[in-house]
DNA sequence: CTGAAAGCGCTAACAG
DNA sequence: CTGTTAGCGCTTTCAG
């Protein structure tokens, strides 16, 4: 009386004790293990008059499982901050996790930095990761080899990494864009695309080009650059100058689309009466601009939600269900066309 | 041979046998006990060899801590995944955890889905969390009472909720705005708002309206809302309709000033010349927007950073260092002033 | 179906 | 400074 008690947590012994039944006997009543219905919900009763909560660390170093998931994001601090596409894939990968039972845990490292991921991945003691990158080095090779655990990436990987992964259908929205753009009637169609390095700009860009082909036309430039708006105002002017009859643009982000739009502006030439726009993405900016962008969703939830469904099927059956779900875009019609 | 052995991860056991010491031995050389260096020396280079990594689980479970900071975030998940504060401060958070080296665990939950949230927080096993929220609800309260673990706010919480917090001084940046509109000519200057169940909304309302009395003047109109261009966009034709000779424009986000813009330029209104905007947040959008937004940034970097180091020497010192630390905005001329 | 007992891998007293 | 000895809380054999 009067000392203070150490607040010791509430254990599965006292549980047990207060249950009448032996340790392992409340382990399994309280798991799936063999156990009678009445046992069962009198040690559950229990527990939950107790307000019991298994530690997860014992748990995990008796089961050799720890329900985490890794989101590995090794890419530039200043990139994925920016980028609405990767914040918002966190989210959601974050949020489908969670549903699933999981528990997420975000690994944000440098692109080159493998040591930090490899520490991250490990310390974690997760049993499984989710990678969104864009750009592969050896370093991230080598450490998800060391990692070895049940991986899936968002976005295809290069050809020598035979990794899992969900993508977007990326040629598709962009041979849509061409259809879309021929339909009214532009011909002078230029691209701004993102960086060169990363596989869904090139597919953007062969689907546009393939689309422009069907139509016996080609594409007047291709400008390559970063996903910002400061791109897409750079290379609007470029293309201007070198072509000032420019009549169409199919832009790899609504950032540059945005930044175009920009330049067009002052430049006096008016969306959509002299040059019609469509960007991708489909983020925050399309809707905020004048007029509103045409543009092509990206399935954030869904690439979520399929990426956890397959892991999760991975962790369970010791397998992959399937190997590579690719999902379509969506068009969003809106006054720049 | 030729038998499958189970890939035991090596222990520390293994690295004890090898360099010929105790287990309690190279648990101390490898951490930070009492070790000769000599030992400490064979310790860590035997440990190096095998490619020695400690099993998490068993560590937190001996010493109590798990070195895991739950990055908490109850809101709506429309909410969070399009809006660039909350996303990009969880990145930034995730980031300086991880350089302090803590493993930051996202938590999302819906607002009132405290059940997740309460079971999220235990089964994480995190030592502390951060708390980034801008609704408080009896249950948001109940839940990190239970979770009786070191935890701080970004952005002030009610008064009732004593915690620990870093914030940004909104109520400065309001004030600024409207010192700025005036000094620039402008006399008949509305406030398009943000949620008025947010403090800091109300924050730098207050701020603007304080820095319009101090020359005379009062807003010709506040038009509260969301952060969402939308949202701009319909109070703008609102104040447009009420008062065709609004000549200024403080925006709380520059998502509404984007939406402002674009009602501005249906009715043929020009910017900077028939009217000066002033956003908040210097997100992307700011550098899209033609004529750039002259806005106040926010330090988020600076937030986690704080936060983070808050956190850490409560957690090494079992006490607060300061309570509260209130960040300034900076101000980032552009275009529409 | 249940109880006893043996660890999982590590850290933290406690002696030496 | 180092080795021995106990556990941390839980799951999982193994007998009964």
């Amino acid at each position: 009386m009067g000392e203070i008690m150490a607040e010791r947590a509430v254990t599965i012994r006292d549980v047990a004790k207060k249950a009448g039944v032996a340790v392992s006997t409340a382990s399994r009543a309280l798991g799936n293990g063999p156990a009678s219905l009445e046992t069962r919900q009198k040690v559950r009763e229990v527990a939950q008059e107790l307000n019991f909560v298994p530690n997860q660390a014992a748990r995990q170093l008796t089961s050799g499982r720890s329900n985490i998931i890794a989101i590995a994001v090794p890419e530039r601090t200043q990139f994925l901050f920016n980028d609405a596409f990767v914040s918002g894939m966190i989210s959601h990968l974050a949020d489908s996790f969670t549903q699933k039972t999981f528990l997420p845990f975000l690994a944000l490292t440098g692109p080159h930095d493998t040591e930090s991921l490899n520490k991250l991945l490990h310390d974690s003691g997760a049993d499984g990761a989710v990678v969104l990158s864009f750009h592969y080095s050896k370093g991230l090779v080598d450490t998800l080899a060391q990692f070895d655990k049940p991986t899936i990436f968002i976005g295809q990987p290069p050809h020598h990494m035979n990794y899992p992964y969900v993508d977007v259908d990326s040629f598709h929205g962009g041979y849509e864009a061409a259809e879309l753009l021929v339909q009214r009637g532009r011909r002078r169609i230029a691209i701004i695309a993102g960086p060169d390095d990363m596989l869904s700009p090139q597919q953007r860009t062969s689907g546009c080009v393939e689309g422009l082909a069907a139509a016996g036309l080609e594409p007047i430039a291709i400008n390559v650059g970063d996903f910002t708006s400061a791109h897409g105002y750079q290379a609007m002017k470029e293309i201007l100058a070198d072509d000032p009859q420019v009549d169409a643009v199919f832009a790899h982000s609504d950032q540059i689309a945005a930044g175009a739009m920009q330049a067009l502006s002052q430049y006096g030439k008016r969306v959509p009466q002299d040059l019609s726009i469509v960007g991708f993405d489909d983020f925050h900016v399309a809707r905020a601009l004048s007029p509103g962008l045409t543009t092509f969703a990206q399935p954030l939830a869904d690439l979520a939600e399929t990426a956890t469904e397959m892991l999760a099927w991975r962790l369970r059956h010791g397998e992959w269900k399937t190997t590579a779900q690719v999902l379509p875009v969506t068009l969003i019609l809106r006054g720049s066309l």
